[in-house]
DNA sequence: ATAAAAATACAACTTTGGAGGTATAGTGGC
DNA sequence: GCCACTATACCTCCAAAGTTGTATTTTTAT
């Protein structure tokens, strides 16, 4: 039997959280784990809890939804998360947030919509709502999102830590002192790194980097 | 006597573009040396010929206004720009752009404020519409662009050329085969790079880069 | 015509980065 | 308890970047 997934919710709509967590309550594999109503105590939650998969609104009143996924990510990069957006952003929502979510899900599409974006997401496969007019191949098409996002997802915490040491122009030794590590063991990091993004050098990484806002 | 600026004038309707020709023939320190329909007839003409300043329509439709400024300022770096925009794009015309416009007119502040932009320009003073709610202050709080400015106006063609190259991955000798150079020729050019923009290593280079998009 | 700026080229030297290994302690999942 | 992953650490070797100089040619501005 399955270890039930650990699930957080952020909404800053009270009567909202407590809907999901009524609608979310309905099955037994899934525990909620924290509510959060904005993007402070989202970031707090992720940085004492292990989530599995994060319901995040867009529009909260203390973050960007974009800054706040970006930042929740390198908390904790394995985390999978669905999207609820008042509205149809798809412009917004861009071919970079794309490279973050999991699901994204409209609120009017109901209850169904988040049900089917779970259970997508149980088989590690994107689920966008089909209220919207972009399908999922268009998404995908948009730069191969797909393959981008799994090199991503393999990286750890560490290593989104040292790459943003990098781009500051730290050098190795450097960067070593700033985490109390050895030189050796942030070469060793660098190195896969850069291996697992089939990146060549360091200008590769910090414009790989940019563009897929790991910094 | 100093020698008349030449201007490139671009706008995809055609009367404007008429009245706008019309507007500055009034002066005698002004010389129009372009008129464009659109992005790609622009790009041609700061190939073929040096501009002062090119006065920019936002919405045309073949380029996006932002792509078009980028290009534009990678062949004629020293070109000045002013932006004429039907509407208060404040938002959309982030920070990013603020590094290298040098001056932003709405259209409905009339002949005027293209005046007054012009001599703003004049004294290397940037000009932003009065009409707009947010001011100069607030643009220059923002990151105190108006530095960096300087520092990138400071690159030359070939410079930004190599930096480019640089970010895709390519290490000296490699641009020096791909540009007909000395490999020494390139090592020299990184070197002024760096120095002219005050950063320590490639990184940096790549990551400023990104952030001020040079790309 | 002349001065300034840009582009070109070279060399010696130091530091850093990257490739290819190996290895061990700690954590978390199953 | 075991396996996979992460983080840690060390080593060698070679390639590349970066530093500090000098110097010539070409282009552009005035």
């Amino acid at each position: 039997m399955k270890r039930p997934k650990k699930i957080l919710i952020a909404d800053d709509h009270k009567i909202f959280l407590e809907g999901l967590n009524l609608i979310l309550s309905e099955f037994n594999h899934i525990q909620i784990v924290a509510e959060c109503k904005n993007g402070k105590e989202t970031i707090e939650a992720f940085k004492n809890i292990k989530i599995d998969i994060a319901i995040i609104d867009l529009n909260m009143n203390d973050y960007s939804g974009f800054d706040l996924i970006i930042k929740l990510k390198s908390i904790q990069p394995k985390c999978k998360i669905i999207v609820l957006s008042m509205v149809d952003d798809s412009s917004t929502i861009s071919s970079l947030v794309n490279n973050y979510i999991n699901a994204y899900v409209i609120k009017y599409g109901g209850k169904q919509e988040l049900i089917e974006a779970l259970n997508a997401i149980d088989q590690d496969i994107k689920y966008i709502s089909p209220s919207l007019n972009l399908n999922q191949q268009n998404m995908e098409d948009d730069l191969s999102i797909r393959n981008v996002n799994h090199t991503i997802e393999k990286l750890t915490k560490r290593e989104l830590e040292i790459i943003k040491l990098i781009a500051l122009q730290m050098n190795s030794s450097q960067i070593s002192e700033k985490l109390f590590l050895s030189f050796y063991t942030v070469k060793t990091h660098r190195k896969n790194i850069l291996q697992k993004l089939e990146l060549k050098n360091t200008a590769g990484l910090i414009d790989f980097a940019n563009k897929h806002n790991l910094l």
